[in-house]
DNA sequence: TCCTTATATTGATGTCTGTCGATACAAGAA
DNA sequence: TTCTTGTATCGACAGACATCAATATAAGGA
């Protein structure tokens, strides 16, 4: 239920047929709740709409703040949720962190919802 | 940000174009977070899915305490919420409510996710 | 070495959420 | 009408969350 116990998306779709196709498991429940929790927040859809958006699809928290209206804390913060959900990839350059969409991540997740 | 200020997940879903295919706007991303919010729960899913499951693809109210392990008014309050978020509709037949699937709602969520 | 810059972490705060027990409402039966 | 049954609503509580200010960390430049 919180967000700090979090399996990555990529393991949590591996599992599992379309909600609606047959009865989804108490625990495979949980897992997909959690990583529809770390997108179900209006800056963090944004930062994957803007970082899919932005130049070679990578972004760093200084491109993202700005745009955002929110401190650099929040900020990392949610990228921190993101990476930890499976939906971002980090890597450090100098003092810069860039952060990248995980191919296939977010079409796992729509797969499972998806009913036809 | 709160659940309680919801808009159809029809309507959230026919405004837009996939999340990383343009940046989507401030508006539509507080939206889509509350559909997904309504969604992010591990008893609203195994909801979904125990309705879609049912004879009919329908289910009350009483068909689904149990099997949930939650008390009977935890179970309207999360009905409510699928309701309201435009996943589920409701219709009374004597003292039972019977609730089903809205074709479509959870495919136009999925359709704002996927990336291809 | 010290300074600067970009990012992460910590601690605090107000708000939201999931759950329950108690109660109210609705509708059919006696 | 009164009783019973299924469902909805209310009030309360504990836990989780988004945000910020302050601070820590890391890495390059002077």
């Amino acid at each position: 239920m919180s967000l700090m116990e979090l399996l990555p998306v990529r393991d949590v779709t591996a599992c599992c047929s379309p909600l609606t196709r047959e009865a989804i498991t108490e625990e495979n429940a949980t897992n997909l709740a959690s990583s529809l929790k770390a997108l179900a927040d209006p800056a963090r859809l944004r930062i994957i709409s803007m970082v899919a958006a932005h130049i070679d699809a990578e972004a760093c928290v200084c491109d993202l703040t700005e745009p955002l209206g929110l401190g650099q804390p929040t900020v990392s913060h949610h990228l921190k949720i993101l990476v930890d959900a499976g939906y971002l990839t980090r890597s450090k350059r100098g003092t810069w962190a860039y952060y990248k969409l995980v191919p296939g991540a977010l079409d796992g997740v729509a797969r499972l919802l998806v009913t036809v």
